[in-house]
DNA sequence: TGTACATCAGTGAACGCGCGTTCACTGATGTAC
DNA sequence: TGTACATCAGTGAACGCGCGTTCACTGATGTAC
């Protein structure tokens, strides 16, 4: 039986494998498709055994649902903390699509790869979207958005969220220009949905100045 | 030297075994990624043999090359027909946002593998969006849109046609819900460009009109 | 403290098979004379 | 009209190699006594 020194020892090594596997698998992955990549690659990239990599995931198919995975409660956590303190779902709504165009613009790879990885989903009931979708309800049941959104507003939303992204990863937008972009986007996809003009312009400035000063 | 007669045979017979091999491809491409079909289940979809595949095409990758653009200039094809009557650039972007949800919704194999392959080009002066910022610019010149439309005005259109096709395809929306999907969207979009209230639910319920009555 | 033993992640050579690609042959069609 | 020949798409068996997966072994670390 390890005792705890032992095990924290061997969960070390481990984890640091495991690790260089995912950080490896990452960097490929947004290079390029997961079947492009030999698993050879991958564990030449991670510096670590071909025989380690199978220690570590049943098979490449797994490997790359468990790197899709982090990706997707890395946003979830962002997105959830930057939240946290917000009640108001107009400032919920703004406050997702900054991260989201913060995640574009620092943590490049991982959007990429999840972006590649994406078949949209556009289901009010997809649970990906269960927090947007709440925001989006509240929004509606106070009387903000015209009536399309009730129905539409998640998919416009979604949509202006995802090309945020799009543009900032393909024309590798320096954080000004990310900014300004996102803030375009955001009054025009916030008005869409029937937000007051004045407020729009509001939350998008806001947002656009709290990537500024997210940089320093 | 074969006389007119003897290659029209020879074409017909080679067109005809191209047309069963893209067929098939485009079948099997909507139902699975490319690197997971196997050239054995497209040339046994396509009833040829094998060898067959490599007389008309290089190998696999220029095979899914020729597919993703005949789709393409397919779409390309459609929206040039829709809108070949009009100049008014408003209705013009609603031809295509049109265009693009009766293509998702008739021809579903070919939208799904085009969103498969897609990795979204935001650029406005990429060549696939080349008429769409035609458009825009001049919709724009007009004073039609709001100034934030003239830089974001493209990602927020392009967006906003991914999600209806997206929507209806994930959702396999009856004519009827995809119609009433595409005006909704229409609405807020054009409403988020800066188009008048009312113009833009003019547009949009013109769409969804010509969309129903195209059904007969 | 030292020796024997247990554990388990790490290692990389070897395997084997799925799949892309090749190629010698067939068959259908047309031309020459 | 009939026979020999040319062309070229079609055919499918065979090949071979890239790559996923396995497995017997190693090494690091800890435990027993």
């Amino acid at each position: 039986m390890p005792t705890d020194a032992s095990s924290r020892v061997v969960n070390f090594r481990s984890a640091r494998t495991r690790k260089s596997l995912m950080d490896a698998g990452l960097q490929l992955f947004a290079e390029r498709p997961v079947d492009a990549v030999p698993i050879d690659d991958i564990v030449a990239a991670a510096g670590v055994a071909k025989g380690s990599f199978f220690n570590h995931f049943e098979d490449k198919k797994h490997f790359a649902n468990a790197i899709a995975t982090e990706i997707r409660l890395d946003i979830e956590a962002r997105v959830t903390e930057s939240n946290k303190d917000l009640s108001d779902p107009l400032e919920r709504l703004a406050g997702g699509m900054r991260t989201a165009a913060e995640y574009a613009l620092t943590e490049k790879n991982r959007a990429i790869v999840m972006a590649a990885g994406f078949r949209m989903a556009t289901g009010r009931d997809d649970p990906l979207n269960a927090g947007l979708k709440k925001d989006m309800d509240a929004a509606c049941a106070k009387g903000l958005l015209r009536p399309e959104a009730q129905d539409a507003g998640l998919l416009l939303w979604l949509g202006a969220c995802h090309s945020v992204m799009a543009n900032i990863i393909e024309r590798g937008l320096t954080r000004p220009k990310a900014a300004e972009r996102m803030q375009d986007i955001m009054i025009m996809a916030l008005i869409g949905l029937g937000v007051k003009q004045a407020k729009s312009r509001q939350l998008a400035k806001q947002s656009m100045e709290q990537m500024l000063t997210s940089s320093v």
